[in-house]
Formats: structure tokens, sequence, C-alpha cells
DNA sequence: CGTATTTAGCCTTTTTCGAGAGCAATTTTC
DNA sequence: GAAAATTGCTCTCGAAAAAGGCTAAATACG
């Protein structure tokens, strides 16, 4: 499962992107329209912004805001950012390889070739999941 | 990531495979073998038997052995037993359902079915993938 | 300049996972 | 029936996740 800070993570992009490019928003706002404890909240969107994928302003009327474009944002990344790896096996990892301390032979490893196909299938969907192609998921679902 | 707990179970359970039906095998020869702390690989078993899975015989002789066919168990029911869960949301599970405590509205969730889909093909994949399935794939991948 | 607003950073608490120690219970064998 | 072999059970410990509290730093505005 996705840890709390991935998800609300999500959400918070989710959010921002829904009103990208007009102007900072409050914490306060997100973590109430969202219901997102907003302490956490906060470490959360702090991580996003040392990501590159936010930034912030401080004072009267700052906030946090999207930089980076909303179909250029997609859950893969997020989720690695977050909760590391998203394959189940260090093995089959793309940015994190590890081998799997007690494995005996990973060249013939069959748990190893199912896992690889799972990774495979589940980053391919989370790719081409932009913050715009969920939004656009959305709007779909409500015209109906 | 899989929990070390699962992933010691899948060895063990296709360590066990290999050995259908022919008698109790140590705990420590498993330990030994695949590289598990042999402490923990108790509890393992011990959880896999109360499963339903597996079966032991104590004292001289004894040790642990499949009681269901390698066909019969897949990666997926291993993961649930263990893990809980294989979806990365609780709202898009499949015996564990429970809705997202911050959620607004499920049913325009774009976020939802992205992850629905995700999970959709990886329980594809693992329900798929016996231990029979596995070691299938372990002699093809050795016979080359 | 000073005050209100808002993000930033640090410290504490609670729960769960991974691992191991030590002892108890059961079965076989002699 | 005693001893050896093996599984079964209960604690404990450290590390990481999920919060929440409190204080500091930066900025805007009058």
């Amino acid at each position: 499962m996705l840890s709390k800070k991935a998800k609300y993570a999500i959400n918070a992009l989710v959010h921002l992107a829904k009103q990208y490019e007009k102007g900072p928003i409050l914490i306060s706002d997100i973590s109430e329209q969202e219901n997102i404890p907003q302490k956490f909240l906060e470490s959360i969107l702090l991580d996003l912004k040392n990501a590159g994928i936010l930034s912030s302003k401080k004072g009267r009327g700052g906030g946090y805001y999207l930089i980076k474009a909303p179909e250029e944002v997609n859950l893969a990344d997020v989720m690695r950012l977050f909760d590391g790896p998203i394959a189940f096996l260090p093995c089959v990892t793309y940015k994190y390889y590890e081998r799997c301390e007690e494995c005996i032979d990973e060249a013939t490893c069959g748990i190893r070739q199912v896992f690889y196909e799972v990774r495979n299938e589940t980053v391919e969907i989370l790719k081409r999941s932009s913050l715009a192609a969920i939004i656009k998921k959305e709007q779909l679902l409500s015209d109906q």
C-alpha cells in the first residue's frame, strides 16, 4: 500500500494542478479541502518543493504552487519520491536496484521473473498518469 | 515493497514445492539453503500452517511439508496472507475494501481509477503465478 | 518600523516491522 | 520412561511511519 505521505502528496498535487498558474495556495486551504492533517501536509509540501515540483512564498498572499506543468508530473515519480521503489522486490527495481540478500541465483529466479513483469505493467500505467491525465479522468467521470 | 516475511514465505514455499510429497523438511534445512533467519522462518512457517497451506510433524524425522498442490498456491494469496492488500489504495482492494478517510468523492476520483487499473493488472499476474508455475519458469531459465 | 501572516525546522509520542533470545510442548527412539 | 529432536510461544529491542506541538524565519502591508 501507498504510505499516507505519498497518498496525501498526490491529492495535494492534483489540488494544486487544478489551480495551476493561479498564484500561491495556502497550506491550510489544501489541508481543509483535501482532509489532510495540516502539520503532516507541511512536511510533504516541503519535500515536493525540495524535489523541484513546487515552490513556495512566505508571508501574506503566500502559499504553495506548482512550478512543473501538470502534464510533466506523473504518479511514478511522486511515489518514488515518498515511498522509494515501486516494485515489490529490490532486484527488479529500476532506480534503486539491489540484490536480494537471501537470493541464491538471480539469473534463474522464477520469483524475480514474476515481479519483473508486475513492475513493468505497473510503472507503465503510473508513468502515463500525469496530474493532467488524472484531472481529465475526473472531468469525464463527473460529466456522466 | 514486499515485507521480508512475505518474501521469505514465497522462497520457503517454492523450496517445499520442489520437494512436494517427499516427506517433512527441517526448518533448519530451509533456513540454511534459502538464507532465511531461522527464528523468523519458524514464525512464517507457522503462519502458513495456520493458513492451511503447510502441515508439520514434530520429533525426529519431523519438519514442514506442503499439503496443497503446488498448482493451487499462488503468489496473490501468499502476499495477502502476510502483507494484507496488494493494491496501493484501500479503496481499490478486493478483499480488504475500505474508504480512504480523506477522500471527498470516490465515484469521481481520478486517482482511484489509476490505482484500480494497476491492481487489476497486478493481481492477474500474481494469480496465475502458482508455485508450480514459478518452478517451471526456473527450469526454462536454467535450460538455456 | 512593527505586526500579522505564512512557511520552515525541531522534538516527542505511538504503533508496526524485522530480528533474535529463551523456554515450553510434543513426538520419536531406545 | 528418559533423552533427543523439533516445532510452538512469549518477550524484548531497534528502526521507521504517522502524527502533533512549539518555536523560528521570512515577507507583506499599514
